[in-house]
DNA sequence: CTGTTAGCGCTTTCAG
DNA sequence: CTGAAAGCGCTAACAG
């Protein structure tokens, strides 16, 4: 069933050429007959003939693919990200070869997880590599690398970041705005840079209106929806809840706007709540969520501009940030009188 | 930045030995002495040197990773196919190495684009691949291939399926249950094998119960959200709307499902929904929706396992059916009055 | 215009 | 126990 493999020399003894004169054909380099072409590109219609990938980066610097290192793929943010990455990696004409990394073990594991697929990529397979939220903070590698939304500060390579601060005063300031002052938190992960910087953009908005900060109405999620539905409910139990919540990703929003219904508090009469992301999901929860607008799309493609800049041997910035805007939708309301 | 490549080379000069001892140690080889195999290790650590990927797979046979080629990364099932093959392919040891497609040009190009994506992973690189929802029947490869949920018939490797039409009967028999006799249909693109069997389901069970088939309450949507919007839109709005919609997926269902929400239609007060697939998002709608399990995990596993046994060189069968399993939640209920 | 040849980095006989 | 050498499939000089 599974044909022999055919290689270049099988096409090149068919056609009654030699080697070299099928890698021109293959590869459109001037200085072969119209006839040759011809009869060569024929052979190999014939025998269904396609090179060998790891035997052709093995002598290209050049492969046309580009790589993804993506520590799972659960997360809607992941996903998202890999596709807008691999939007902007087709329109120019390269190819996407996605290695993922589930298993997660340890943390330190994680790490040099990320650097052996890194290597494994970008030491031939690829012209160059995006790591999605890596532990790692340096990779020992012979292509460019570009990361988006690393866990960890000192990365040694290129970053593509977002506003994560700016972005959770934005949407502060916006219930502040409706009237709120008892305003609940869902963090996320605390090892992970973005939901710190979330969580610093909460604890100063309240302070700067002067509201001092209420350890009860902060709850550590982690950014799942298991976690948010988990805090939704505790936070929502409260003697006295909060009138809005501000969860730190939109899984976890989603996970608060299912305790909320669960327990029979309208949303946004009874609750207001934001979440931080604008995955596509949340144009469709009941009632579609106000959110902070992480501009996914924005962070694939600056990582890949970035990337191919570095691919061209062009210096590029450290840090590359991507700008949040709040998109307000219909789960956000002034609070019950 | 870059560190130039590190080779066996370096490793064997630094460690003043050969080339082929270093390989030794490195594949943990018998026949090289504890304070040799001590030393190289250490060089090995020193260099942070780590084999090149393409030029292993050029020499063995086996590389330890599986393949998927999947069309694109927008849809849920894909996705959560993906998730359940990795789940398989790590529990066993391999790592997993995805290639996308997502430029969908013409079916044509679709089909060619998945053959030169298998060959260019089996050639070398993986050990065996599996093809998520394929338009090619025939995969010319040295390696074993096996797809999941193929969109023709004919396919010529070893295919895993789920039971689309007895799925779609059973749906539809626990709306005549609930005593619906207006039952509209969401429909996927007529060029998928697995759209056309939910259809098939459809159209018989209405034809055994004797009601005879309404076009006006058939609408053809794409298996996306916003097609199931729209033909929600239309069905419900119809002078005589259906008092159940029965669509070919999770995602339609999920459009439906906002559609009856603009339009002030209580579900499942005023209509009941069931939808097809059982995505992890289906338990998260407004109300949790009433779909037909298609065991995702399953599927990703029984290809996993499938193929791996064609790798060990054992005859597989030509298909593999998985069983679907109606999953009542709150998105149905008898009709109103 | 075409063929010969030398490697890319690695593993594996086959001799020491 | 260790090294030299061949070759996986391919491309890029270098000669004709």
């Amino acid at each position: 069933m599974h044909k022999s493999t055919i290689t270049i020399r099988d096409v090149a003894k068919a056609a009654g050429v030699s080697v070299s004169t099928v890698s021109r054909v293959l590869n459109d380099r001037d200085g072969v007959s119209p006839t040759t072409y011809q009869r060569v590109r024929q052979v190999i219609e014939e025998l269904n003939y396609a090179s060998n990938l790891a035997a052709r980066s093995m002598r290209l610097q050049q492969t046309g693919v580009i790589g993804v290192v993506a520590p799972d793929l659960r997360s809607a943010f992941t996903l998202q990200v890999i596709r807008s990455v691999s939007a902007a990696v087709e329109e120019r004409g390269y190819e996407l070869l996605v290695f993922t990394s589930s298993r997660v073990d340890g943390e330190e594991d994680q790490a040099l997880r990320e650097q052996r697929h890194v290597h494994l990529l970008n030491s031939g397979l690829t012209d160059g590599t995006i790591v999605l939220t890596p532990h790692a903070t340096t990779f020992p590698s012979e292509r460019p690398v570009v990361v988006i939304d690393p866990n960890r500060h000192g990365v040694e390579v290129p970053a593509v970041l977002s506003t994560n601060y700016a972005g959770a005063r934005a949407a502060m300031a916006y219930l502040f705005e409706l009237g709120h002052r008892r305003i609940g938190f869902v963090g996320g992960r605390p090892d992970l840079q973005s939901a710190v910087r979330r969580w610093e953009g909460y604890r100063d908005s309240l302070m700067e209106q002067g509201i001092s900060l209420d350890p009860t109405l902060v709850c550590r999620g982690d950014f799942t929806r298991e976690g948010g539905y988990a805090c939704g409910q505790r936070l929502l139990s409260l003697a006295q809840p909060p009138t809005a919540i501000f969860a730190a990703n939109d899984e976890s929003a989603i996970g608060v706007l299912k305790a909320a219904r669960d327990l029979g508090v309208p949303v946004p009469q009874a609750l207001s709540v934001v979440g931080f992301d604008n995955i596509t999901e949340s144009a469709w929860t009941t009632p579609p969520l106000t959110t902070v607008d992480q501009a996914l799309e924005g962070m694939g493609q600056a990582a890949v501009d970035l990337l191919f800049e570095s691919m061209a041997g062009k210096p590029v910035a450290a840090v590359h940030k991507v700008a949040t805007e709040l998109v307000i939708r219909e789960s956000c309301g002034p609070p019950a009188r």
